[in-house]
RNA sequence: GGUGUCGUAGCUCAGUUGGUAGAGCAACGGACUGAAAAUCCGUGUGUCACUGGUUCAAUUCCAGUCGACACCA
């Protein structure tokens, strides 16, 4: 890390645990700009089932990657990446602290820390292995890795045909093993990183979990998913709040039933967030409701 | 009121020809390099309704009690 004076503020946590009011906060305190590291606000179509700030919070704070992009529009960490570093660069002109606000560990990590430069996927090549799966099963994709890349299969989570599909197209694409090609390290920016955690005990984000679901069905979660009903087929849409109310709006289960499983799924969503944070110890815990422990934080740090 | 069925994990339910029990979901823990709100892995947390009886041994068999449901009055 470049002791540059310039700061990207990452203020993480788990769904619910309210990022968005903080981040406003603090970013109208240093009269800075926030970009969300959330990747389903990213879409413009997906609003209330994914908590966006509201249009007077959009209004109090210049914000960046929300609703930037369509959910017909191919989008991918890589593309967050490189997008989000041209941002800071015009961003680090104005502002000596930039915030990144989110709850995706893999996007967060990506702006800080980088991730290897592999070819994006091909179209194609995808179907193609997918209809490997669909036909032939996990066992065959496992077959095909442990020959094209026997290092990396015998540290992969080899049930996981997501992750095997990623290396078989990497390996297949670039003709060259994934594992060869995975650097394991940082890559150096020219700013430096704060990471703070937002947490409250489980007990309390439970019950705001709760209230938030019941929210988003009042404000309109319903008629929201069933406007995109079309497009379920979407990866965007593959997304807590939009496929339960697609089992709704399908007549398998009752709205009552798919707000609890909404609420179910959301749980065990902040859950895996969580461990994804916790996986590093970089992070600085804070109590979102105590803005002021941050900003006195974030002014004895950030020189 | 009578008859029948049922009562097992937080929930839905299996099961034990008598040797104190196991699935799914939830919960808890974990992984994570272009799908990441995705995807995947691990862990059983239990007075087997209650009280007696029979038995070396009862969650299992018997009786009673309580509760649920169904049918008959």
């Amino acid at each position: 890390m470049v002791s540059s004076g310039k700061y990207l503020v990452v203020i993480a946590g788990p769904t619910a645990v309210g990022k968005t009011g903080v981040a406003i906060e603090l970013a109208k305190a240093w009269k800075s700009e926030i970009i969300s590291a959330d990747s389903r606000q990213f879409y413009h179509e997906m609003s209330i089932g994914t908590a966006k700030p509201d249009l007077q919070q959009l209004n109090e704070v210049k914000h960046h990657f929300v609703g930037h992009i369509s959910i017909h529009d191919y989008f991918n960490v890589s593309k967050f990446e490189n997008e989000v570093l041209v941002l800071l660069t015009g961003l680090f002109a104005r502002h000596n602290i930039v915030f990144m606000v989110g709850g995706s560990g893999l996007y967060i990590d990506a702006v800080c820390r980088g991730i290897d430069d592999f070819p994006d996927p091909e179209p194609e090549l995808r179907a193609y292995l997918k209809g490997v799966f669909v036909d032939e099963g996990v066992a065959k994709l496992q077959e095909m890795l442990s020959n094209l890349d026997p290092e990396y299969y015998s540290t992969v989570d080899i049930q996981n045909p997501n992750r095997l599909l990623r290396a078989l197209e990497v390996c297949l694409t670039t003709g060259k093993k994934f594992s060869e090609q995975r650097s394991n390290t940082s890559k150096d920016r020219n700013f430096s990183i704060v990471k703070i955690g937002l947490n409250i005990p489980r007990p309390e984000l439970v019950t705001r979990i709760e209230a938030r679901v019941d929210q988003m069905v009042e404000n309109g979660l319903v008629d929201e998913v069933r406007s995109l009903l079309a497009y379920r087929h979407l990866n965007a849409l593959n997304t807590v709040g939009y496929k339960e109310i697609f089992d709704f709006l399908d007549s398998k289960i009752t709205l009552p039933q798919a707000i609890e499983n909404i609420k179910t799924s959301t749980r065990r969503y902040a859950k895996r967030q969580m461990t994804w944070f916790k996986r590093t110890d970089d992070y600085t815990w804070f109590d979102p409701g105590h803005v002021n422990e941050i900003t006195s934080y974030l002014t004895r740090i950030c020189k």
